[in-house]
Order: C-alpha cells, then sequence, then structure tokens
DNA sequence: GACATAAAATACCGACCGGTAATAAAATGA
DNA sequence: TCATTTTATTACCGGTCGGTATTTTATGTC
C-alpha cells in the first residue's frame, strides 16, 4: 500500500509531506468537525499551499477519504481487533464500554461518526468509504453477538442483527456525547445501563 | 405573544406575510439542516426578498430563533403535554415511543435534535434558546420518571436524573435515526430494547 | 551554460454566503 | 397635488469557499 516513490530524479525535490498533511488534517476534522474545517485552513495548517494539496490528494473529497483511511487504520481497527478476540459477552461489553465514555482519543468524539452523522455534507468518494466501514462494522458487531449467542445467554426474541446495529448505535451514542462535554461518569451509567439488555438473565 | 399590529395606517402596506416565511423556514429547516438553507434560499422559498426578512427578524439567528419557538411551540409542547399527562410509566412510555418511531411528522427527524447537534453553528440567540429547551426537556423527563419512582418500581440504583437523561437521548437517538432513512419497525425495536430498563422486574 | 522536468507559490476564478445602502413603489394626510 | 411615511426591491459589499491557470524555483541532464 505505501511507497510508489521511484525517486524521480528529476525535477524541483518535494518539500510537501503527505503524512504529515494527512495528520494534521485528521487531527483538525477529528477535533472540529470535517464540515467546519475547510482545504485552506488546512494548507495553512500544514504549511502548505492549496495546489500542492490538490496535486496530492485531487479534491477535498479525496483529501477527507484519504483521511478516513487513515483514521481507520489507526483507531477504528483496535475496536475491530477488540470485537474479534473471542473474550466473552460480559468481558467484551466492558471493554467496549471503556473505549467509548473513557478513553482520551474520544474525548473529541470519534471522527468516523462526524463524518456519518453528517454524511450527506461528504463528497461521493468519502461517503461510499463511511458507508462500506459502517457495514463492516455493523458486521463485525454482528459476528462478535452471533458468538456471544452460540455461547449461551441470550436475550429471547431479539435478533442478533438488531442487537449488532443496537450495539453499534449505543456506541456511538456515548462517544458522540464525549465530544459534547458530557460528564465521563454520566456517560459509562448510560451507556452501562443500554447495554445491560444484553447480560440481563 | 401575538398582535402587535396597531394597523400603521400609513405608508406602503406590507406584503410580507411572517407567518408565511417561519412556516417556509421551518419546513426547509426541518426537512434538511438548518445549517444547509441559506438565507437567500428562504427567501427565493417565501418569494421575498431579502432586506424584508432581514426588517422582519434581524438576522439569520434571529429568523432560526423564531423559528424554533414556533417549532417549540407547534411540535415540542405535544411531548411535554405527553410527559405531564399523568399516565402510568408503562403507558407514557409506549407513547414516546410510538412517537418518536411512528409518527409521520419524524419522518425526516426533529428540527430541535438537529439543531442541537449542530449547536456550534447556531447564531447566540438560538443556541442559548436550544441550550433552555434542552434543560426544560431534561427538567420534564426527570419529573415524569420521579412520578413513576413514587408510584413504584424502579430500577435499583439508577438515579432519576441519569435516568431522564438516558431517556432523552434514547429519544433523540430514535428520532435521528427516522431522519436517516431508517426501518421505522428497527427503530421501535431498539428504542422498546432501549427502554425496557425502566420496566424490568 | 542551456534545456528539460517536476514541484512550488502566487494570484486568480466564479459561486455563494450573510448583510446593507440606495432607491422605487404604494399608501395616507394636508 | 404634493409631501410624508412605510414597505419592497435592486444592486451591491466584503469575505470565504473549492478549485485552477500561471509563473517561479529547484533540481538533473546534456
Amino acid at each position: 500500500m505505501s511507497d510508489d516513490d521511484p525517486k524521480p530524479a528529476r525535477g524541483r525535490p518535494r518539500t510537501m509531506n503527505a503524512e504529515k498533511v494527512l495528520d494534521v488534517a485528521m487531527t483538525a476534522y477529528w477535533q472540529s468537525d470535517p464540515a467546519d474545517v475547510s482545504v485552506n485552513a488546512i494548507c495553512q495548517m500544514a504549511s502548505i499551499s492549496k495546489p500542492s494539496l490538490y496535486r496530492e490528494f485531487g479534491s477535498e473529497d479525496g483529501l477527507s477519504r484519504a483521511v478516513l483511511d487513515r483514521y481507520a487504520e489507526q483507531v477504528l481497527s483496535e475496536v475491530f481487533v477488540a470485537l474479534d478476540g473471542g473474550q466473552g459477552l460480559r468481558q467484551t461489553l466492558a471493554a467496549l464500554i471503556d473505549f467509548a465514555s473513557a478513553d482520551p482519543r474520544m474525548e473529541t468524539g470519534c471522527l468516523f461518526y462526524k463524518m456519518r452523522a453528517g454524511k450527506h455534507r461528504l463528497g461521493p468518494e468519502t461517503r461510499t468509504r463511511v458507508e462500506e466501514i459502517d457495514g463492516a462494522a455493523q458486521a463485525a458487531y454482528a459476528a462478535f453477538l452471533q458468538a456471544a449467542r452460540d455461547a449461551g445467554e441470550w436475550p429471547d426474541g431479539l435478533s442478533v442483527d438488531a442487537g449488532a446495529k443496537y450495539l453499534g448505535e449505543q456506541i456511538a451514542l456515548a462517544i458522540t456525547q464525549r465530544a459534547s462535554g458530557e460528564d465521563k461518569a454520566r456517560i459509562r451509567e448510560m451507556l452501562t445501563l443500554a447495554l445491560s439488555v444484553f447480560t440481563r438473565p
């Protein structure tokens, strides 16, 4: 996935560091909101010119898509790993609760959820990627719950798919509340309450 | 609250109907999102000129604030009435579930929740009003739950305030999902599951 | 040195934004 | 009829947006 840098050996050497630009953009998008950060602002923060950015990413859509990919790689992957870890139902739910209500990286919310909430404001590439990730997350939640169901306890009359969607939305809600400055303990209390439906006799 | 129309008796008679403008703006804000509807667009939809709008409402902030007040009067009041109705816990929760997951007016979401979600993009007047309404809603939920608690069943170890916040956020989540085209039955299923924590033995 | 190449930066484009100054139109009062 | 008052409209303001044409700068090659 990485280097297609055949060392051009001709022409002015590039000073722009795409990784650094992605970092700057990801931080800015994440800390505030993709819809509230302009390409101009990113160029300024990254100390590059606009044409440089456009030559690298093609468009604002291309940039935000690249940022989202990076975010999925660096942050979301952890959640997928936790879901796939084969730990028990209660233990995994506890880990999810910890992540959503206490992980310091989620203090300003989750970039993916911010993008999903403002889906209609995204370009087509980024929007498509958001939908793909959303589907993958739902599938991962469903697989996790299916395993738990096979292993024993499960509330009567609840489909795995509905449970997966419910679980995902509750986590999204909790993290979104983090971004709005809600008290961490409160969020933990509410998320624990919401997820208690999975571990009720 | 209504008529300060002392019949000016002089000058060119006004053709602008403030009520109609509010209706147009409320519909537009509600159907899409306040952040995605410009003053220009509203003027065009209402067939008035921009200065007419600004003379009536002062600013975009003034307009959105007036729209929010109208929305609170016309829509949110019903929810407050339902909470205040003194019906039992289960019955009132069922009514809330119906409203959130099936009321046709919520098919494109709730204007108040849209404003709250994009609070930072609102002007100061409107933002203040959003916070006032949010506080009032939380108080109403808390009063409702307190009454239910006095009347009997209540999950151990859950404070009324936390329960009120939880209840409000679950309803907000359900209605927001309506706006994103989620299946009504699914939403009802998930909201019922979330609120089942209040009616568990 | 002259030339080709590739990346940089400047300066611009048209579109739209919220908001307003200047002016035209429609009514009443004298 | 003509001034006054009130409203409506046109045309504009400065600013920001995403995006780009143009030019400058830095390198390797000959």
